[in-house]
DNA sequence: GATCGTAGTTTACCACGGTAAATCTCAGAT
DNA sequence: ATCTGAGATTTACCGTGGTAAACTACGATC
């Protein structure tokens, strides 16, 4: 069952989790404040998403609410696990290798994954 | 320019970067090893690989020699920081959060993963 | 009551990845 | 000379993501 979303569908996800529940206008403007589109296209891809279970409507009044049926957590987690298995054949430290090397990477951000690496290491010794 | 592959394309281009240069029957043969796939498909894929110029072929007799036009690390760099921008908002410590809770990592790796970010935060200080 | 706007529905394309059969071509075997 | 096999080429189909116009339905407004 590994959710698999394109980028807009991923955008219109992220709408349903920042708010709870939204309108197709309401993802359509939100959307379009990075780039216009269509309202039509968000309708479109809110049909496909609700075809393959990653989120649901219910009416009041002439007005769809939609949101979300999948955690962003569950939808992060299979995106990550498909490019590690694809693309660096499960190998974690391939990953972040590349990515610290080609990415600018701020102190705190370092900060951050320091210490998940640290409390890892330390849970696996305990 | 970000060169995205698919899943099969990518065994391809495995094959390429492992042998330095194939046939498209040697692929065919090396990717039939792990699950079986019909020789034209393998050709079809070639030749979407050809057009977007990620590998060039030359011939010899009445065969062609394929081998890859982008290096292993420019794709997998490319992969990761698609998933990176797309996925996390270019959160790394956010990615490897979720693959630390959600895969198993072996000692080795985690050892590797330390000296990695270990290492990077050494350079940022010096 | 005619019109306007907004919601949702239908329909249609395009691109790409993957899949592969069908066909063409030609060198080597019989 | 003919057949066979292996290569390459052509053609075709499906699924998915993205794009959006066209159409329908309906409540509100002039």
């Amino acid at each position: 069952m590994a959710i698999t979303l394109g980028s807009v569908q991923l955008r219109i996800m992220r709408v349903l989790w920042d708010e709870g529940e939204a309108t197709a206008r309401r993802i359509t403007d939100v959307l379009s404040e990075q780039s216009p589109i269509a309202h039509s296209t968000v309708q479109t891809l809110l049909r496909k998403l609700e075809t393959k279970r990653a989120v649901a409507h219910e009416q009041q009044d002439r007005t769809f609410f939609f949101r979300a049926l999948v955690a962003e957590s569950e939808v992060t987690r299979s995106a990550a696990q498909d490019l590690l298995a694809r693309v660096f054949q499960g190998s974690i430290s391939g990953l972040v290798g590349h990515l610290l090397e080609s990415e600018e990477v701020s102190p705190e951000e370092m900060q951050r994954l320091r210490q998940l690496v640290n409390h890892k290491t330390q849970e696996a010794s305990e």
